[in-house]
DNA sequence: TTTTATTAAGAAATCGTTTACAATAAATGA
DNA sequence: TCATTTATTGTAAACGATTTCTTAATAAAA
């Protein structure tokens, strides 16, 4: 059917075995008989079949991606395109390639990364979030295969090789932003509680405010379910207490921007009445009205890197797991005000 | 290393052959046999190998995703996570697998799909996005291998299977909706002119003007490159005519997003000032401030029938090639007025 | 009882590579 | 001149399945 390395060894006169160094590049072949074969290849388009190489080398030069579960509003975030270029142009520079797992249930999801790891799919794989109790990782790990994990892992986080931000600082850095502006009324808008990044960031949020010792108050402290309706909730709960708050920290741009519909809504603007700064800065974070205080978590370098640690992974299962961070940065847009003396009494 | 089939067979007591059938459930192997072979392979925890297994059959049971290039912010499109769950949702029921490539560039995106196809990694290929004069649906089209596009091809459509929208009559329906409504003065703002989905958007747009009588008007069509500062500039020109636009048809809901967050910083309001129907519906139309009015293309569907139609592409490679039009809907939200009598006055 | 079907399972070839191990020929050195 | 390197290529056995023939055993038919 397709053209071979046989019919490419016929037709160069050569072995099989022969044609397979060339394409190695193997130094043992003389420059002669590698033309003579380049030649043969050119002249008959041979390309090699993956998946006999595959066979008989035992590496697929390919990595498995998980993400999140398909029916997932999250997946809507454009966290994740961004997330897939940094892994793809990693991937690319050592030439490997992606798969892709997915599925609609975490049961589904289980079963596809089971796939790819016992019929020996990929090489590797970079799990694309990190849950709480997630039985993916779970199972990866007891397989001893490699894999790593963008964000940080709950369970054992020292012996899983991960990159993430440091997502307890970035957020105590927010709060004093806020803080440093006069405000005192801060509440948090926090993502899925099973998601290991809402409680690092809401760890931060806390600490600022213990060291400024302005009071924690558990009705500032709300969690939606990512995405419209919840922000709505959220806003609603916040803004009918007595004291309403004067500043967001929201862990999610997108959330940002539900949250802004709504308050919109209710007639109140931003930055005039409630300042809000959020989380990734992605592109939307620029559209929105008005554009949005955000703390750039470097999306692209999470992605690169994590495909990096598990191209060292690959390469060497036995290495020591090792943590990498990205660094952040809060870019300033115009969903900040700073309150002046009068409005700073409580 | 793993274990293998031979090692089951030695386990129960058979030839590898016989663990092959009872794998395929062939009806040729005593259930006795299936048992106890069954028994075997869970003792062992054997699992087949997929590549040898692809080898052997000359089928991957995977299918290609072609998306665009990585470095193009139109990746960043809500449209993609959607239309990959409908992809997945496919291929899933029929237990295929995905296989995304990537590249920043066209040149790196064709060798791409050129490694794909060559190296036998993929049994079809789904084409996420329909540009004028694509060498990569060239090159599918050239090695006749199986693929289907999502969106128009704009070089012979009736001998290509692609899934697509009526965005002519979609973009028709906006207007003539516009029109309905008491506004004449219609500006049309498309995306990137290679994409032949603007193209018929701008038809459809064209028509409806010419149906109802209203000349059509040069400077009332832009095009931007999708993202943000294309959108700034867009509404500035638009809007510093004698004559500014009273409605807008805009090719996308992000571009929608940006257009807005530029009319609110220039004091103008929608839909009190200017109207506006984006495309696609994702949900960021929903959080909008106001909630967009925007034709929901069922963006799910596009995906989930792309791949039908591919995979009966691979199941008969000589079958004749179609068309599947998707539906639309406009589903009203608040980013629409109409206009009243004395407003009409041109 | 002999012949013919039928059923169940094994033997061996195949898919397209890679690679350990030989093999050959030319070059070197004593 | 003959042993020994060295450089180059070939042989054949993996890799882990599938599948086409066979074959052995049993049941049915003659």
């Amino acid at each position: 059917m397709a053209v071979t390395i046989k019919d490419v060894a016929k037709l160069a006169n050569v072995a099989p075995s022969t044609v397979s160094r060339v394409i190695a590049n193997n130094p043992r072949i003389s420059e002669q008989t590698k033309r003579r074969v380049r030649e043969a290849m050119e002249e008959l388009g041979y390309h090699p079949n993956y998946n006999a190489r595959s066979l008989a080398n035992r590496s697929t030069q390919t990595i498995g991606l998980v993400m999140p579960s398909s029916a997932d509003k999250a997946l809507q975030n454009p966290f994740f395109p961004e997330v897939l270029r940094g892994i793809s142009t990693k991937a690319h520079e050592k030439e490997y390639t992606l798969y892709l797992s997915t599925g609609a249930t975490e049961e589904e999801m289980l079963q596809g990364v089971m796939g790819m790891v016992h019929g020996r799919r990929v090489d590797g794989i970079v799990m694309l979030y990190s849950r709480i109790d997630d039985k993916i990782m779970a199972f990866l790990e007891q397989q001893n295969f490699p894999f790593t994990v963008i964000g940080k892992p709950l369970v054992n986080p020292d012996s899983i090789t991960h990159v993430d931000n440091d997502n307890f600082r970035a957020a105590k850095d927010v709060t004093d932003h806020f803080i440093g502006k006069g405000h005192e009324r801060i509440a948090f808008v926090g993502g899925n509680l099973d998601l290991v990044v809402t409680v690092d960031r809401l760890s931060g949020y806390e600490k600022a405010l213990r060291e400024a010792d302005i009071p924690y108050r558990d009705d500032y402290v709300v969690h939606v379910e990512f995405l419209k309706e919840g922000g709505h909730e959220a806003v609603m709960e916040l803004f009918s207490l007595e004291q309403p708050p004067t500043a967001l920290v929201v862990a999610d741009d997108l959330m940002a921007l539900g949250i802004m519909s709504k308050l919109d809504e209710m007639g109140l603007s931003v930055p005039q009445d409630v300042s809000i700064i959020s989380f990734n800065n992605v592109m939307l974070a620029e559209y929105a009205s008005p554009p949005l205080t955000s703390v750039d978590i470097n999306i692209f370098q999470l992605g690169y890197q994590a495909v990096n640690c598990l191209l060292e992974k690959i390469d060497d299962n036995e290495m020591a797991s090792k943590r990498v961070c990205i660094p952040h940065q809060v870019v300033d847009r115009w969903s900040v005000r700073t309150l002046n003396e009068s409005e700073k009494v409580n």
